[in-house]
DNA sequence: ACCGCACCCTGAGCGC
DNA sequence: TGCGCTCAGGGTGCGG
């Protein structure tokens, strides 16, 4: 699932596939919810268009264009953007997998699934995005158009403060987990690392927010940020769909203290993790160390 | 304004 | 073997 360490390893490892490139040719699958830009449009649009930039934005990818135009790309739940020099198992289906010779088995071809193949006027590979879910997002942004997805957005959770956390949960009565996942108030959190920072806060997922106090607004923000950089620096988690763009996977799974530990001993004080379900999402906490 | 919840989607894993 | 069920969850939108 990624969320913020995972976009921008992805952003800094697509970037030197794209930036500078002009586009040749756009092949995507067919209309479906994925597309918030109708993919006939997409494919018109984009031919002959030179990417001059990526940025991130929360869990949002913004690649700019020649011209003034962007090309927004969210990954949702199992969105894979990447090289079509790629390859790793995570690419294909159990199946695809299983049909396969082992010497094969790491070869990508796209499928259906890859809703997004840019081939570029220049030598390099191509970038495919591939979203078995289609829970992922491409929309193509002419010049100077406003985007409201990116204006909702809250301070990206590498910015932003303890102070400004505190401030926006005062008098709120939801949990403190759904608040921080609300990409409003702090924008590139997911379940993963919103478990983790209340595990190094302290602080159970279910309190209410309003009930938080200041300096746990801190440490939570100060947790947040430092398993979120730690994580970068690992290239992510690879949990179960995420790859980088190059194929490879990211190593933070291996460093998680709560997240999908259910019954596992808490690394603190051996007290088995507890999975709760808190807004739709489930929520990982050791009922000892979290108060 | 705030909050809970249904929904979009598909594949893996499990019980029978 | 195969069917049906549940679960995973980012983000949107709706009803109370």
């Amino acid at each position: 699932m990624p969320e913020l360490p995972e976009v921008e390893v992805t952003r800094r490892r697509i970037e030197p596939l794209i930036v500078g490139r002009k586009v040749r040719q756009v092949r995507t699958t067919g209309d479906s919810y994925f597309f918030l830009t109708p993919p006939a449009k997409l494919r018109r649009r984009l031919v002959g268009r030179r990417f001059t930039g990526l940025e991130r934005r929360g869990k949002y990818l913004v690649a700019e264009l020649d011209g003034g135009g962007r090309l927004l790309l969210h990954l949702g739940m199992t969105g894979q953007l990447f090289s079509s020099l790629a390859q790793s198992p995570r690419l294909l289906s159990a199946t695809a997998r299983a049909a396969l010779a082992p010497e094969q088995q790491r070869v990508f071809e796209p499928d259906e699934h890859t809703h997004l193949q840019l081939r570029f006027a220049h030598e390099g590979p191509d970038v495919f995005f591939r979203d078995v879910r289609k829970f992922g997002k491409v929309q193509l942004l002419a010049p100077g158009e406003p985007c409201e997805r990116l204006d909702k957005l809250g301070t990206d959770a590498l910015e932003t403060t303890g102070e400004e956390l505190f401030r926006a949960s005062r008098k709120r009565r939801v949990a403190i987990k759904s608040l921080i996942l609300d990409q409003s108030v702090i924008a590139g959190s997911g379940n993963i690392y919103s478990d983790e920072a209340l595990f190094l806060a302290g602080v159970r997922p279910g309190r209410a927010a309003g009930r938080v106090t200041r300096a746990e607004c801190i440490r939570l923000v100060d947790g947040m940020k430092k398993v979120m950089r730690r994580s970068i620096e690992t290239g992510g988690s690879s949990i179960s769909d995420y790859v980088a763009p190059d194929g490879s996977d990211g190593g933070y799974q291996d460093e998680r203290r709560v997240y999908a530990r259910k019954g596992g001993p808490c690394l603190s004080c051996q007290t088995p993790i507890r999975r709760k379900v808190i807004g739709q999402r489930s929520s990982h906490y050791c009922p000892r160390c979290q108060t």
